[in-house]
DNA sequence: ATCCTTATTGCGACTAGTTGCAACAACAGA
DNA sequence: TCTGTTGTTGCAACTAGTCGCAATAAGGAT
């Protein structure tokens, strides 16, 4: 079975109905291999389906979230970013003075999750953080001999 | 030395000029023990100075967080809040499906912060999250026996 | 194939937050 | 205390995202 109509699925097994917004929607998410801000996705399905307004793609982005279908993302460049969620998740750490992206791998946050679940009994979703810093390089140039401030 | 006057100090020494604006919005934030949202703040700085701009509140905000000063943080209301940051840090365990807000310590995050170092050698900014996920209450009501189906 | 219920849509008006620009005022220097 | 530089402000126009509402259409039932 695709990856596209897994999501079809999903939608419809949750009751909710299958437009050809949100099939186009859907479509475009999953084929995608990067972060799409909304916009982005509004300019794809507008290029096929020329009706289409940004309420629908809001409202279905939301929907979508709330089935754990995507995660939307504050990556830092103004506007949120969606991506389809799939396992192994994934996360993003993201350097505020050179703005480099690295991706991680979920199991990171086995630890975190764990202690969540011990000590508060909370289920966490820990699917798709990210998490600001500075980058190796980033701090041997902020913080170069410690001796000299930087103007 | 007061709280208020540190952040006056750090805000001068980091070279920026200290205006009235600058000085009502630290005062407010200074003295909250709650998150704040900009709204908040803006109509809190009007009662004493009605002439204020929403602009002068954002880019306050903005450069108090690039300093360093004050955590933004989207705890799911709509809006971002703000709070002045302070040791111990601190985080916020955010429930779905009721919204309670159950907040954590720092300590939670030190693995997470050892292996960030170690595996990717970046220096990750760990001192206000908002983690999303369910409670132990909403955990138990929504997977109640697992052998029906809810509706 | 047709009908009915109601979820979903487009639209327009709204809120949250950002930005360019000209006027203003902090504050360093004299 | 006065002056000049330039960082900061208010403003207005903008972008991102939300919401209420009437029109539409998905899809279950017959
Ligand atoms: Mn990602
Ligand atoms: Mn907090
Ligand atoms: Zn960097
Ligand atoms: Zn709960």
């Amino acid at each position: 079975m695709s990856h596209h109509q897994r999501l079809l699925d999903s939608l419809r097994q949750a009751g909710h109905r299958l437009t050809p917004q949100r099939e186009m929607i859907l479509a475009i998410i999953g084929e995608s291999q990067t972060h799409l801000t909304a916009k982005a996705i509004l300019q794809r399905v507008r290029a096929r389906y020329p009706h289409i307004n940004k309420s629908a793609i809001y409202r279905t982005l939301d929907l979508l979230t709330r089935l754990g279908l995507v995660n939307p993302t504050d990556l830092g460049h103004g506007q949120i970013e969606y991506e389809i969620r799939q396992r192994p998740f994934h996360h993003h750490l993201i350097c505020h003075n050179c703005g480099k992206i690295t991706r991680v791998d979920e199991s990171l946050f086995a630890s975190l999750d764990r202690k969540l679940r011990d000590e508060y009994g909370f289920a966490a979703d820990l699917c798709h953080f990210a998490i600001f810093g500075l980058c190796a390089k980033c701090q041997a140039r902020t913080t170069p001999t410690r001796t000299r401030r930087t103007k």
